[in-house]
DNA sequence: GTTACTATCGATAATGAATATCATTATCTT
DNA sequence: AAGATAATGATATTCATTATCGATAGTAAC
């Protein structure tokens, strides 16, 4: 749990984390992060724990895909399409269409959209 | 992994699931399921094997959410909206215009959809 | 710069959902 | 009824993620 009254202190590891989905192509897993800062020395659970904070505080944006968390170095609202194949996922417009198309009839507010579009990538076939 | 080559047979086991599911209306998980039928003695991986059977057989549908599957009596295309307080899945239509809005640069071919629009419902708030 | 406070770290144990294993049971075909 | 084998249930295992806790290092005050 992290507790969002108190500052955030500015640690080597979370700069490098940061740093590492902002830069990112193929919306990383926690383990892809790991993978990449390996000779960084910082620890699984770090990784783990900067992430979320880093998703709490909005500098960067996550999904989740096949039961595991991917993240997005995109904050703006936006589709993606995923190719079952290889697990890749792209970026994607989200149609300004949308907003007019969300349900009226039950009493949510301020609704979040998740789109997603689902297939096999050029490559995979 | 379950062999679709071979014939399916009809257990008590997963007559009782295909009923729990059918009759379901909150989009159960598995350990929903398993509560359910908590007096009929099926052992937990039979619930979980006899669901994957059935998605993967048609007969149910399935939705991800919060890193969980959750089932779904309902098998024809449909949007969720989801409750992020109380994690409960309602069914929405989904638009029909979303056909038309399927992304057409890549090479993808035969995209599914998936919508789920996300925020807290009137019981929550 | 030193001190004091405490957020953050890293190693690792624990959790929870889902799958794998395997001896036993029950279904289906002949 | 008998034989072949799909399905079951108890339980071990995997995998992603979270919790625990003593050690470490930002940060603000002096
Ligand atoms: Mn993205
Ligand atoms: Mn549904
Ligand atoms: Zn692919
Ligand atoms: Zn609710």
């Amino acid at each position: 749990m992290i507790d969002k009254s108190k500052a955030r202190r500015s640690t080597r590891q979370r700069r490098l984390i940061v740093d590492a989905v902002k830069h990112s192509l193929n919306h990383p897993s926690a383990s892809d992060i790991y993978a990449t800062l390996a000779d960084s020395g910082i620890g699984i659970a770090t990784i783990y724990r900067q992430l979320s904070a880093l998703v709490e505080d909005g500098e960067i944006g996550s999904v989740k895909y096949q039961g595991e968390v991917r993240y997005d170095p995109i904050i703006q609202p936006h589709a993606h399409i995923v190719c079952s194949k290889c697990d890749k996922i792209w970026d994607v417009e989200l149609p300004k269409e949308i907003k007019n198309l969300a349900p009226t009839n039950g009493s949510f507010e301020k609704l979040d959209v998740d789109l997603t579009w689902k297939g096999v990538c050029s490559d995979c076939r």
